[in-house]
DNA sequence: CCTTTACATCGACATTTGTCAATTAAAAGA
DNA sequence: TCTTTTAATTGACAAATGTCGATGTAAAGG
């Protein structure tokens, strides 16, 4: 999510169910079969890391910790408009999280969400 | 992928990249920006990841150690094309593999490359 | 053979997704 | 206030995806 550091943090949106229920606990082997809502979280994650596009630029923010928007567009070889698509996308998957300060947004990666996600497939 | 057992075993078609050079190593976090084969191929995985339908379909082979097509129809609600269709995208991201005995396909889940996909993740 | 059963393939369709040009919004500096 | 810069939003469009009915295929039993 996109975080104002002259504001409060924001939670969130999406992630209750996996947080609580699917991440901390298990994988998807142990537990039963998984729920209908629990498996359409899970999906909103894994639908963000399903785009090559994405999982380049999750892997520019992570090579540096802070990287702006503007910076991604060169080596994604992406327009504007497509470079926000996609920060989006990840941040609402909780995977990034963007601070603004001025003019640009800095990114970083979240690197307790990807333990979370990779914890539900290796229990 | 799909496993006669009266045949030699079949490697995973898609999975160099991912095998050899990303898993084995480490997650995005290192060893510079991800190539574009090597996003696609993880993307492809992701992918078979990012549906409801399919994960409740892994959570259930996983549940079992050994379920054929026909009774993922009534769990998941799905005809038995659509039980096709997501079985045979699970199985080229190697995340499930099926074993022909008579009539039935046999699915059971491959647990390493469920380690393999965390390993990319958290490094 | 013929029938039955379990699964794959095909064709069609609606929905979702990735992309960009054009525009809007917001922040900073002149 | 006006201009510049950075990012979000909108609108449009092609491509990919999920779904099912209809049909094809292969294995087993009469």
């Amino acid at each position: 999510m996109l975080v104002n550091s002259t504001v409060e943090h924001m939670s969130h949106p999406k992630s209750i169910a996996v947080d609580e229920k699917v991440v901390s606990c298990c994988g998807p082997l142990v537990g039963g079969v998984m729920s209908e809502v629990e498996a359409s979280d899970m999906a909103q994650i894994f639908g963000a890391l399903s785009d090559p596009v994405r999982l380049r630029m999750l892997s520019l923010v992570a090579s540096q910790d802070e990287v702006c928007s503007c910076s991604l567009e060169e080596p994604l070889g992406k327009s504007q408009p497509t470079i926000s698509h996609h920060t989006r996308i990840l941040a609402e998957a909780g995977l990034i999280v963007g601070e603004k300060r001025g003019r640009w947004i800095w990114w970083h990666v979240v690197p307790e969400r990807l333990e979370d996600v990779a914890r539900i497939l290796a229990s």
